[in-house]
DNA sequence: ATAAATTTTTAGACAAGTCTAAAAATTTAT
DNA sequence: ATAAATTTTTAGACTTGTCTAAAAATTTAT
């Protein structure tokens, strides 16, 4: 059993793993959680005497299979708790994350595997962040950068890169939102920027934004 | 904002008084939260620093207004979630509580009301117990025990004494369930045994039963 | 290769919450 | 009214998790 803590930190180094970092060091689990290099090193200890990770000095640590495992069981928790919000009780993607933040840490298998029948099996959480399985596999879809779009692709959109709340109330405000097929019209050399075919509406969006938005694209014939 | 511990406190305190308990010393909060009175004593001055209680050296606590809402809307927490689980994700009355134990800590005005609305606003819990509204305020039926009825009476059963999961299975088995309607055929005064009709059929039960088993009067005539 | 800059660890302190053991206050019994 | 029993408080210790400041190890620059 892990406490609060642990549960946190093993999930922060999860995510920088999945992310590809490859050495995922004292400091690096410090700025993720916005903590102290010193109280990194204690917690690292601890960790690792659980056997959750594999600790050379001055290296970096590395998940074992065991640390794999409970880590993405807490983000399958954390992803269906937000899919749950929206879907149940009409939260909007930008309110659910600190919400499941609390969630996700609840412990009871039989709630998890229930909760995961009643929402009828999702694969992807609000932000299209893919739901780990019982064992932890993770499946990713082929996405691309709205940004890597040639003029006159088109995809869905399925996911966001940065999952801030500003942004996706921005998104909301633009209304583009996960599902929608986008169309590149034109794309701006000097600032690149897009012109974009949404809703049948053209629009006009920043390189920032683009590059934060996750496209499926299609296989256009 | 409370912390868990803290929380935990107030609610049992909440419960005491609730129950009626007049003098709700150390002791019996010691007792009702399985810890020492020593842990109590501390605890006790840091609650009345917070205002939820007013507490009179070796006379015993009493919550304060703010006290009784804060530890009511733990409450209203605990059984919001305790329908959830039995009504959405097909727990049984006996395994919802330890669950609903740490879903009450969950901090989001919004997850609570949303809860209550997707619930259907629902006035009590699994196990008859009464769900206290957004102003805490607790809305009590009348309800008698079993063992109180007499020959012929009949009644609705709305409600348990005891919520021990052994107790609750007990009644699964004998296929006593809420919202049954039981009529007494016979009071044994050997043992104050009852023979019951449920479901069209004799049942026997025990004095112990039916001093755990809240009926809700029929106004026969 | 040595010095400088950076990263990591250690040492010591602190807060929350708990416990045991002893002291103090209160209640009950004689 | 005094003694005995009980309840409550205090004192001190321990655990978890955090922090700051300093020491140690490592990496980078010259
Ligand atoms: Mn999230
Ligand atoms: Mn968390
Ligand atoms: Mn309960
Ligand atoms: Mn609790």
């Amino acid at each position: 059993m892990f406490t609060l803590s642990e549960e946190n930190y093993l999930k922060a180094i999860y995510h920088l793993e999945v992310d590809g970092a490859k050495g995922i060091t004292t400091n690096a689990i410090a700025k993720k959680l916005a903590t102290k290099a010193s109280s990194v090193s204690d917690m690292i200890k601890k960790l690792s005497e659980k056997e959750v990770l594999i600790y050379k000095k001055y290296q970096g640590v590395k998940l074992t299979e065991f640390g794999v495992k409970t880590a993405a069981n807490i983000v399958r928790k954390h992803r269906l708790w937000e899919v749950f919000l929206v879907d149940k009780l009409n939260f909007s993607w930008d309110e659910v994350h600190e919400v499941a933040e609390q969630l996700e840490h609840i412990k009871s298998p039989k709630l998890i595997n229930q909760l995961d029948v009643f929402l009828g099996y999702p694969t992807h959480d609000p932000h299209g962040d893919p739901i780990p399985d019982k064992e932890g596999n993770l499946k990713t879809i082929e996405k691309s950068l709205l940004s890597t779009l040639l003029k006159n692709e088109s995809g869905i959109c399925v996911g966001v890169d940065d999952s801030s709340s500003e942004f996706l109330k921005f998104l909301d405000k633009k209304g583009i939102s996960l599902g929608k097929k986008i169309t590149i019209l034109d794309k701006e050399a000097f600032d690149n920027s897009l012109s974009i075919l949404i809703d049948d509406k053209k629009l006009s969006v920043s390189n920032k934004i683009a590059n934060n938005l996750y496209i499926k694209k299609a296989h256009n014939g």
